[in-house]
DNA sequence: GTCTATAGTCGGATAGAC
DNA sequence: GTCTATCCGACTATAGAC
């Protein structure tokens, strides 16, 4: 049986790791890896320089272990999302109101994710940087996440549109809604620049979104 | 009156700055500013370390002036583009067909900027990561191109749909359309991966999406 | 203009006391 | 598990010969 301080010593330790992986968020979110130094790292947790051997190995496995935090604290809600739309697509007498409703829905998860929640401007940063150049990391958030996001979209749309799931177009079509979202967060300072202001409100841009495309497909299924 | 030698010591000097600027486009398009040495910027421009001091005085200075030959470096048939888009909006009496197709021409040569022409990757690369994380690069590359670009589009759309070119959902449409092309560079590992394939045709990609956004409009105005 | 050699700085990782 | 001290390597920029 341990002791009572050997269980204080593990608890210590994991909040030490807990606050490290959290720096390691912050600091990857803002900057390239080679960027950040294991000295801001450790300051910002408030841990000492060698706890990041001691925990994680080497500064690259930390950095690896933030996509896998990236992944697991994905919101629930957008789970059930892109679960629902993805019963829907395999549902085969489901009507366009459906699809296009669960459409929506998944559009608005996703863009909740990529510019809404508490953290999305940080998990956002890491992700487009290892799209900009893949690591090891990439396969963890490739896995995690987006495989399963474009999956369902792309299904959607084929059922919308009539096509077989594995028509490139269908592909194309969900990069390029895909894109839209990522676009806001890409091209945030221009868009800012634009319309001479210093903040976007992250509601009004998943909506817009939402709306803009479910409303094109609308008019597109109408007109064939 | 110079002479012979001093004439081909500057012909030399500003071969070799040609060549630093070549390697820094090469480098800063692939990895990040603090990812590329000064070494391996003078070996690749068969360049000496101490010619990037004597040529642009810093390291950074180098990473600007590649901004700045990304800017002179955009096609004049882009700039042909924007100009006869940006007089086809301001011109009162301009009909739907004729502003929808100034908006496919703009498109096509945006999305050819951005994955078509020969240096299209590391231009694109270097561009997004000065969206990320912006220095004063982005102000050279900011004034140099995308206002204009954002600009033109902005009004095109304000002119199809009878808005304001202040409205600010003319803007968010633009956003989304730049998006759209900027998607298919950032997100092409993704797409790679579930069309398993591993080459995208870069005319393809432009006309899909110049179609898809131009026939959407179309069914728009004729909807409206 | 170009080169070699080097100064000066800072990074990641380790060793070993507590 | 955590800390201090330290090693070793790599980087940018400069000095000064050619």
């Amino acid at each position: 049986m341990p002791g009572v301080d050997a269980i204080q010593a593990v608890n210590r330790g994991s909040q030490t790791r807990r606050r490290l992986l959290r720096a390691g968020l912050e600091l990857f979110g803002q900057r390239d890896y080679d960027n950040v130094t294991t000295r801001q790292l450790a300051d910002l947790a408030g841990a000492n320089l060698a706890a990041i051997p001691y925990h994680f190995g080497t500064k690259q496995a930390l950095y690896q272990a933030v996509a896998e935090d990236i992944v697991a604290s994905i919101q629930p809600s957008t789970r059930a999302a892109l679960l629902t739309a993805g019963r829907c697509a395999d549902t085969p007498d489901a009507g366009a109101h459906r699809l296009l409703q669960a459409l929506r829905e998944v559009i608005l998860a996703f863009s909740h994710e990529v510019v809404g929640v508490a953290d999305a401007r940080l998990r956002a940063g890491y992700i487009l940087r290892e799209q900009l150049r893949p690591s090891a990391s990439f396969d963890v958030l490739y896995e995690g996440f987006m495989r399963e996001l474009h999956s369902v979209m792309t299904r959607l749309h084929a059922r919308l549109l009539g096509c077989p799931d594995e028509d490139p177009a269908m592909a194309f079509r969900c990069q390029c809604l895909i894109g839209q979202v990522l676009g806001f967060r890409v091209g945030r300072e221009v868009l800012l620049r634009r319309l001479n202001r210093d903040t976007l409100d992250p509601r009004q841009i998943a909506e817009f979104v939402a709306d803009t495309n479910v409303a094109a497909l609308q008019r597109e299924i109408g007109h064939a």
